[in-house]
DNA sequence: AAGGATACTTGCGGATTGCAAGTAATAAAG
DNA sequence: CTTTATTACTTGCAATCCGCAAGTATCCTT
């Protein structure tokens, strides 16, 4: 569980965004909360198929960054639930971007079912 | 030359995005585009430092997805310029999102001189 | 023609990835 | 109460990818 404190490349606000960000996995889970998941199985049940091991260092890394927080679920059982922060859900618009363009300009794509608009 | 031809993890939108720019490098050469830079030069003296070998794997794999072309400079000397498609200058909003979240939520950090607005 | 700049390519050690399998803690079934 | 299933991870490991340094090819000035 290393939490090296990731350095920052520069100053400037899209490096830094994709310090955290930058990988072929993030901004997946994000998209996942964004539709309404909460727990570990709805993101590795995704289509994409997440590897359990780098959804568990990216939830970690989520959750030391602010974006996400877990908190234990209400029936008391094991299971943590995960929930965007405010931080977090200030991502709508980068994921809505993505997501735009996607649709506009890769052929075959389309929201997944589940997937609202993107905006609160 | 390694053909990309990298396989498309889901139907989703956000996943066939990603699939073309989801790593650490691919969007700060995308706004260094931005920005206006146009030459090799241009995207490795950047203060991120990108490595020479991926900057040339990550301007191949963007000309192979549409997003860039190079074509000779404009000033007739033999370098190549690189310049976005219509593909490419679809991604502001992308950029523009990453580049406000990243002002808002982390600290310390500013754009970049040179780096404009993000709409054209 | 020699020296410098530009645009890459190559080599290599180490970090990261993805797949499979394992584990611990409930939960459900018998 | 014991067995079996489910959930949420962790661990091991081969393969891949990354970043640094160095090298190469081409043009560009002098």
């Amino acid at each position: 569980m290393t939490t090296p404190a990731r350095s920052r490349r520069s100053p400037c606000p899209v490096a830094c965004a994709l310090d955290l960000l930058g990988d072929r996995w993030t901004l997946l889970v994000l998209r996942d909360l964004f539709r309404g998941g909460e727990r570990y199985r709805d993101f590795a049940g995704s289509p994409e198929g997440i590897p359990t091991n780098i959804l568990a260092e990216r939830l970690a890394r989520l959750v030391a960054g602010g974006v996400i927080e877990s908190s234990a679920a209400a029936d008391g059982s094991r299971h943590r639930a995960y929930r965007l922060t405010t931080k977090g859900r200030a991502l709508g618009p980068v994921l809505a971007a993505l997501r735009d363009w996607g649709l506009a300009w890769e052929k075959g794509t389309r929201v997944m079912p589940g997937l609202s608009a993107g905006r609160e």
